[in-house]
DNA sequence: AATGAATGAGCATTCATTCAT
DNA sequence: CATGAATGAATGCTCATTCAT
């Protein structure tokens, strides 16, 4: 399912290669260039450099990809891909367990994360790769949002809230962890940030009780 | 000659100082550059188009000039120099102020937030670059942060919140503005939002009362 | 091993010789390369495209050729071997005969001449190539002057022509039909050519009686 | 004027420079590209043995010239403005001044044929250009065909011949005279070639009276 | 000081050719 | 024998930077 929409997506230029091998070499060379976009960012990495740090000759990475974008479209995709959204579930039981489930994927995230920050420039100039990462956004809103409009039926919550800048407000702070903790150096207290969170959502006596 | 001449006739009062012709023609190059880098972003950006762009030849570019990233450092600085941290001032009285605060200030950051985007990817390659805006970043935070550690010290605040956390889930919020109306479209409410942050940081009490 | 079982039980008959069957892929792959050179030019056909074309992979087409000049001069050969110059009968009884006799083998020629369209630039470079090619022009231009010596002999022809360059504009003439249909769009016709071309040669007396 | 046309046809590109420097720089290139094309051919010859060629380097050339393409329609238009055609006189007087007056624009027309052999297989792939050799063509063909014409009104021509075919067929036997020369490595005789055309067009009263 | 022509290193991309399977 | 993945030399083209005018 995946592999089809890949192909619908990235198009379907050249060959979704048959043998394991090739599947293989092609995987080399996506993890090579997610790595170096990474470090070096997307305009600075040469296609060369890729193929060279995925060990092999220029001309295999240009059997696997028409061109760096159509590597940084695949990488998207399949991160996109891994990052299934899990179940929106977040109780009164208790709310903390929004950090919980929020964490856990959240180093899923980091990698998305890592390619999102290396992608900011390319939004300006590059519509169709924009909507992608904005559709990947719109996902998490979305599932951040139901688990609070769930919560906001059960009454645990403020009424007053507009639930979808909250859901934002909860993006944006996810988001930047990384950032965050690459300028200070410091791992990031989500204990903490979830009981920042939570005071944002319920009222004293539903955390309390 | 006829230059010569011509002064001695003139006099020369009315020549504008050559240093001030010359910052006039380095701040031109300097909005020119700012102008094309919020557009296309930094690396798509040439000197010549910048140079093109501010009416000038690409000679006179490095005349001011030594590349494109000073350029793009001066225009940091510059736009640091700009963004004079305001009073911290965030009183009980109406802890909504610190949105009318917030809102002022705002759309100066705009604009440093549009070079901001812009860089993200430098900030991975380039460090001195990164300690540029990290030290923005700081200072802003150091005012979030000052003036919520005076609302605390006032017993307005809950007591057990990180204001350090606080402070920088606030600043990313605030920087994350401008992407949300890009993407949504909606200009922020920002009532709301302050409504929002307020409820992170002031009991219920302190809010009705 | 099982090749070896295989033969004994059904016996070499069947099988079609191994030479043979090389030989018919061979064939496969001179007639794609002739069928794309003359469609996108020398130059431009790549050896893969040949092979593609030809159902065959890429090895395949190295295994037959060394490269695409080899198969580019085994196309010539064979064409040139297949325009056996044909008698060179034109007598007095009917000068148009000699239309007929052109226009008959004209069609064969056409392939050759498209081969001979897009060889030009070729001849340039490739003094081996350019000697076959006028090697076969002198083919044509010896059975044409044989011709026309016949004719004058026999005294029916201008007396004070030189014949060759007589040969020779009627070979100009026949190379370039191609081109013209292509260019005008229309069909040559053939008997008015013939016409012009007998005003060349023959006198009005022969002519007319 | 001829620059005027130039523009619109190549397209805008790289600036008609106005210092008679560049304009020489800009010879310069088109006379390396001239002579390289006929020497090698187009599709082998690179944008840098151009610009080498001519003592420049590389990005001189794309300062000049977008592409190796573009040069060349520069070249062609060039030749083709130098070939102004003629007045299209060719009385009954004598005929032979029709050899004359071929032969001496026929040496300008050799420029314009190197060319023109050169740019055989471009034909098959660049609709534009063949636009333009074939307008090129036309107006030769028009221009001889013009001078037959009025041969014809005046009763000195065979009065049954379709002299569209006579001027096609003068204009092939002029344009493939440099190819006979160079298999040939003969000059050939104008005289004997005048006399052969005057064979196709006048009947022998008018040639011998 | 200003100009913009010239330079050439550097990147994207193609394609002939080889060779392990 | 056939295959097609892998290779890397070669080409087209861009752009930061220099320098003569």
């Amino acid at each position: 399912m995946s592999e089809h929409e890949d192909r619908q997506l990235v198009g379907t230029f050249p060959i979704m290669p048959k043998q394991e091998r090739a599947q293989q070499k092609r995987n080399t060379l996506l993890e090579s260039g997610r790595e170096l976009f990474i470090k070096n960012g997307y305009e600075p990495t040469t296609a060369k450099e890729i193929a060279t740090h995925a060990g092999v000759a220029i001309g295999t990475f240009y059997r696997y990809f028409s061109d760096k974008r159509q590597l940084l479209l695949a990488l998207l995709y399949n991160q996109l891909d891994k990052m299934l959204p899990p179940e929106p579930s977040w109780d009164n039981t208790n709310p903390e367990q929004f950090l919980a489930g929020i964490l856990e994927n959240h180093y899923q995230q980091l990698e998305q994360i890592g390619l999102h920050k290396v992608l900011t420039e390319l939004l300006i100039r590059d519509p169709e790769l924009a909507e992608v990462l904005i559709q990947s956004r719109k996902k998490w809103h979305a599932r951040i949002l139901s688990g609070l409009q769930l919560a906001k039926e059960k009454g645990v919550t403020w009424t007053d809230l507009d639930m979808e800048m909250v859901a934002w407000s909860i993006l944006v702070i996810l988001e930047n962890i990384p950032t965050k903790e690459k300028e200070s150096g410091l791992k990031t207290d989500y204990a903490e940030l979830a009981k920042l969170i939570c005071r944002m959502i319920f009222p004293p006596k539903e955390m309390t009780s």
